[in-house]
DNA sequence: AATGTCAATACAGTATACAATATTTTTTTA
DNA sequence: TAAAAAAATATTGTATACTGTATTGACATT
């Protein structure tokens, strides 16, 4: 199917940490493993049928990514959120969502430009079959588009940690009455400040998307309870 | 000698793995171990008296910090830095810098504030005595006490990452002549803000402040070449 | 001499065994 | 019966043993 010429068939290979990593993330990610939940490395190795070795470098990989606590000779639980973590984590990304967007002001590629507009369209589709998961799987390709062009790789990481934090909430965020329409309509300010090649205009609609996503994501906390 | 009332005596104890992992940044950190360097699970567990467990946990941390690269089933080296490397790691630092000098402007305690104006005369000392080592310490506690004083925990050990990262670069970079004393001229802009509760000066400054920061780290590596 | 094959070695990946410490349960004591 | 002490158990920390894969070097082949 696939046609690879020159395939260098670059590892196949993947370690049973990062197989166990991925699999305790994507329980986590998912609510199989709830906030508070304590993990025991004896009881998850039976269970994927490994030894403990790869069960505890998977748990440390998890602390990394603030999903697991690990005390020293306590064990590990699965990290709740609080409300005011959930704003920290927005504050820092509304300072580097501000920075991705005026660098992809400067730097982004006219055809990665074109990509970023033709996502538009698939928003408008996912809207209209009111399909949020698809709306917000491609609500991080747009995002993701934005950081990759800024060509920094050390923003693109903390980015990426930031986002998996707050993946549990990103669902019921988009799930709002109307807020899908108004992110859509925040997409469409950062590409004209994009197209436009006007770095300010960019950083000040990134903050502004990110203070929306902060209020939206807060007022759903507030009702839920 | 210390007196401890009340000592709660929370943990004295640290995992095998705290303590190599310890050992070995402080090793990179102060170039006993230089980039490039292979790191070898077996040798590093004799050197250290410790078996491979601790090591290999350790050197996992190390890598979270980006100071050493892991390739599954090769081994670990100790991390090189490109120039753009340090460019990547100056613009995310910048970001957070503005966003952290912004948020002291709004938040920090009046006694806060006193304190960092009192690191001002310990500057000049500093500066007088020509202690490159003990400016550069009094710097950290200036930029920390502002990280603190926004009490956002995500953003402060991000901050404390990027730190880490540049750790092998602050002593040369102040070793130049003026670069003190301009550093301490937009220490004292960055108070000016905070007394004045300016958020947007604090944030402009700040950016400024690492501007230069860049330009002379990037100044001195062509002057070392 | 250049290339290819094979064996030897070194190394990381994983599993397991043992030690130390928390936690829980049971027993003792008031 | 409640609290304290002791024992039993569960769990993490560390060491070691084993496995599989790269890497290296010797040797053979061209």
């Amino acid at each position: 199917m696939t046609e690879t010429k020159f395939n260098i068939n670059t590892n196949e290979y993947l370690p049973l940490r990062d197989v166990v990593f991925n699999t305790l993330r994507d329980a986590i990610l998912t609510g199989k493993l709830l906030p508070g939940e304590r993990l025991m490395e004896n009881q998850l190795a039976d269970k994927l049928g490994v030894s403990r070795t790869p069960v505890r470098e998977a748990l440390r990989m998890l602390e990394l990514e603030n999903l697991v606590e690990l005390v020293p000779r306590k064990g590990a639980q699965v990290l709740d959120m609080s409300e005011k973590d959930i704003v920290d984590i927005l504050e820092v990304r509304s300072a580097l969502e501000g920075l991705a967007t005026s660098l992809a002001c400067k730097k982004m590629k006219r055809e990665d430009l074109q990509k970023l507009k033709a996502l538009e369209a698939d928003f408008e589709q996912a809207i209209s079959e009111r399909d949020v998961e698809r709306f917000v799987e491609i609500d991080e390709d747009f995002h993701d588009a934005i950081f990759e062009s800024t060509e920094n790789v050390k923003l693109i990481q903390m980015f990426r940690n930031l986002r998996i934090q707050l993946y549990r909430y990103r669902m019921a965020h988009a799930k709002q009455d109307s807020v899908m329409t108004t992110i859509v309509a925040h997409h469409r300010s950062i590409i004209r400040a994009i197209e436009n090649r006007d770095s300010e205009e960019g950083s000040t609609v990134a903050h502004s998307h990110i203070k929306f996503q902060t209020e939206s994501i807060l007022r759903m906390m507030h009702e839920k309870q």
